[in-house]
RNA sequence: UCCUCGGUAGCUCAAUGGCAGAGCAUGCGGCUGUUAACCGCAGGGUUGCUGGUUCGAGUCCAGCCCGGGGAGCCA
């Protein structure tokens, strides 16, 4: 057996290969099956003058997603969108499939979603996971290269504590647990012990969130190092970032292509990224060069609006006398022009409301998601905003010694308006300041003993910061959505299948 | 929790308060080195649920259920 990935160093030879049928087209002398085997597709002709009468009735009963093995010869042809093919001389039926639910047209969401174990084998689908495969794979290869220990921190945490996000809890036998949101503390013990470690592993958040951002159940990953400040810390995720970027535009070009993913985007993601401060961003967002780039996004969104209400007429008007294929293409381009047109008029809502929020911000304020999405806009790469009020965020993130107010953390902000992806902070080392926080975030001091330990037994300047799998995935594919980044999403209100 | 949009055939969607339809999928027939092929014929419906208004409700009203994406919060 071969697979049709490894097609091209077979032709001219006779291989059998294991597949599903992805799509049949047939006619009276010849049969054209789409097979795919996962590691690829392949297109295979059966001619009724080439095989016996058993290969030729078999081929002529295959359904979509039917299991199979064919044998035949691989050549190399133009007309085959894979540039290879393989001409059948003999085929094994293994299941004939019946009714296969998703057929090559569109679908819903919610179908789709329901099928997703089914929607997994689709082209696109099919190459998302392998880029997040890929994805993966840099990340580890990254730390790994660079001396990092893979260490997992527990799931299943004693305390509610922390604060700020929704916990799931559930039960540890007869006492009360909850679902960790972050291997962060327990990293920064094993940071203690091995100097620069790294967990990777699911993350859970009950937060009753329904966007294209969130999911109740995420993979994160969190380097903690021991003997590094801020800076540092930034300048390791702007590294990682590059190098997984870089990773899947060396090897998932095939699968971006499947994605149709702007390549030059992804290009221009190289370091130095921008680092600006929470100050200035307050200040970038409030300037006028903001006020004009939100004036000139309405007019424009207003003037293609416009043009693409104009093109729905006249596709429209011309539909009933149009030929079946014409039909065809204008009942797709009208698909188009009303998704184009929902986004547009969304923006159109949103413009007014992100000035006002802009107008009203003030220093002190967290960045709320417009805030994010009017800063990343002005820049083609990924932005590390830094030193955030202190009001705003954890309580273990260390105080910025030159001013008290702020905290020495950093947001990393993907562009085209994929937000955060990374989460970040130097922690703070300083048992006294540490209970300090404590209290002020009124969280149970008990709970954190042994994290207050890391502060009485050699505390050291230490960082670290949280990516988040799934965000980081839908941005490199160019996404609308993160439910396509995981193979089973878990969203609010979804648990099937 | 709030705001907003939606639920009609297996799927995607139409249908001024007036005979529930089309395309795709499925089945049968035809045809072509096909590229989501194409052409012809056929089968396929508790219009999310409950109640109300009306001579008449897919359509209007009320409540509920489910889903989409946005706010808050976050990766």
């Amino acid at each position: 057996m071969v697979t049709i990935s490894d097609l091209s160093k077979h032709v001219g030879q006779t291989v059998t290969v294991g597949g599903w049928v992805y799509n049949q087209r047939s006619s009276k002398s010849l049969v054209f099956t789409i097979l795919r085997d996962g590691t690829g597709m392949c297109q295979c002709i059966t001619s009724e003058t080439d095989v016996n009468a058993d290969v030729w009735e078999a081929a002529n009963t295959l359904t979509q997603e039917s299991s199979l093995y064919v044998t035949g010869v691989v050549q190399k042809d133009e007309r085959s969108l894979s540039g290879y093919e393989i001409h059948i001389s003999d085929m094994k039926i293994i299941q004939i499939a019946e009714n296969y639910p998703i057929t090559p047209k569109d679908h819903g969401i919610e179908f789709l979603q329901n099928n997703r174990h089914l929607w997994l084998r689709s082209k696109r689908q099919w190459a998302i996971m392998r880029v997040r495969n890929e994805i993966v794979f840099s990340i580890h290869r990254f730390f790994q290269e660079r001396g990092f220990m893979q260490l997992d921190a527990p799931i299943f945490t004693g305390n509610a504590a922390e604060g700020t996000t929704t916990l799931f809890e559930t039960k540890y036998f007869d006492q009360p647990a909850y679902l960790t949101q972050s291997g962060q503390l327990y990293a920064e013990a094993m940071a203690l012990a091995h100097g620069r470690v790294y967990t990777f592993g699911p993350t859970f958040r009950a937060e009753k969130s329904k966007t294209r951002r969130h999911l109740t159940e995420f993979w994160m990953v969190e380097p903690e190092m021991a003997f590094f400040d801020l800076d540092m810390d930034m300048q390791l995720a702007e590294e990682m970032l590059c190098y997984i970027v870089e990773s899947v535009l060396k090897n998932k070009m095939e699968e971006m292509e499947i994605l149709g993913r702007d390549i030059s985007k992804l290009e221009a993601i190289k370091g130095p990224f921008p680092r600006i401060s929470y100050t200035d961003a307050i200040e970038l967002l409030k300037s006028d060069k903001t006020r004009d780039m939100l004036k000139d996004m309405q007019l424009s969104r207003a003037e293609e609006l416009k043009a693409l209400q104009t093109e729905e007429k006249e596709i429209t008007a011309e539909f009933n006398n149009a030929k079946k294929g014409r039909k065809f293409q204008i009942e797709n381009r009208k698909k188009e022009i009303s998704v184009r047109i929902s986004e547009i008029e969304e923006d159109l809502r949103n413009i007014p409301v992100w000035k006002e929020s802009v107008e009203n911000l003030k220093w002190g304020d967290d960045l709320g998601g417009s805030d994010e999405t009017l800063l990343t806009m002005q820049f083609d790469k990924p932005i590390m905003v830094h030193r955030y009020p202190r009001e705003a965020k954890a309580f273990y993130m260390k105080k910025d010694p030159e001013n008290a107010d702020l905290v020495l953390c950093v947001d990393v902000l993907a562009p085209e308006g994929y937000g955060e992806i990374i989460g970040g902070s130097q922690r703070e080392d300083d048992i006294e300041e540490m209970l300090t926080q404590i209290k002020k975030h009124e969280l149970d001091e008990k709970a954190f003993e042994w994290y207050l330990d890391l502060r009485k037994y050699g505390s050291v300047p230490h960082s670290g910061f949280g990516l988040g799998i799934e965000r980081t995935v839908s941005w490199i594919c160019g996404l609308h959505h993160v439910r396509e980044t995981i193979p089973f999403a878990r969203t609010l209100g979804r648990l099937y299948p």
